[in-house]
DNA sequence: GCTGCCGATCAATCATAGTC
DNA sequence: GGACTATGATTGATCGGCAG
């Protein structure tokens, strides 16, 4: 595991430790969930939306109904919270990483439970 | 705006920090691929694995360091300098045993 | 082509630990 | 004791790749 060909994407300074390279220039476009038409509600046009307690708790809850939703379902849903389609689909796909992630990590090493402060 | 921020998580985030000598593990592995820091699968289990945390502790610690190394690279300066002396170190030493090696069973 | 999903990552933020 | 910084974790959303 320490291989490493000297990736072909530097760009430039001469200093061997200030150089830059592609990853650090990396800029993700900002959301689209921004429905600027109608709704004066001066949305910027790219903000990470803040779901309420409500939302959540929908969705968790549908969540543990149905892993997957279907198209008709995810309509329903996204009227019922106020959200986009995408808002909720994506939702759905980060919960079901979360859930991966948390049966694959499920119990394991660090334990420290009780007091230690 | 109801600062309804409590989302229902507190206990939840009772973070530790990492020992001293796994944060050494994880800069070394950082500075010594700076030019694509991205650890494979196998690489973060390696890494998870010497430093005593999770494989998902690994990928939020790049994940963290990657973000705000290239927010702020001037702050990170004194940092990456002196990974990089500590690696060319370690590097000359393998040279030097590899060579030694290569005198010592030569055909 | 287009659409949903996965896996990885980003980027902003949260909440706590450490420093002074 | 509280302001300020460092740092680990969380999460809505993006990116690239693949399947249908």
């Amino acid at each position: 595991l320490s291989e490493d060909k000297e990736s072909p994407c530097v760009s430039e300074t001469s200093t061997p430790t200030a150089r830059t390279f592609d990853w650090m220039k990396v800029k993700r476009n900002p959301p689209k969930t921004a429905k600027v038409s109608e709704l004066g509600l001066g949305a910027p046009g790219g903000l990470r939306t803040n779901f309420t307690t409500r939302q959540l708790t929908e969705l968790e809850k549908e969540f543990h109904f149905n892993k997957y939703l279907s198209r008709a379902r995810r309509v329903e849903i996204a009227a019922t919270l106020e959200l986009n389609e995408t808002q909720v689909k994506i939702w759905f796909q980060n919960r079901r990483m979360k859930q991966k992630k948390r049966e694959r990590e499920g119990g394991r090493l660090p334990l420290a439970p009780p007091g230690c402060p | 705006v109801m600062i309804l921020r409590s989302r229902f998580l507190d206990a939840r985030r009772k973070r530790r920090n990492f020992s001293k000598q796994a944060t050494e593990i994880l800069n070394e592995y950082f500075y010594s691929h700076l030019s694509n820091p991205y650890p494979s699968e196998e690489a973060k289990e390696e890494l998870a694995k010497k430093c005593s945390i999770t494989v998902s502790q690994v990928s939020n610690w790049f994940g963290n360091k990657r973000i705000r190394y290239k927010k702020n690279i001037g702050k990170f300066q004194e940092e990456a300098n002196l990974y990089a002396a500590k690696t060319a170190v370690t590097a000359a030493h393998a040279v030097a045993a590899a060579v030694q090696n290569n005198q010592t069973n030569s055909p």
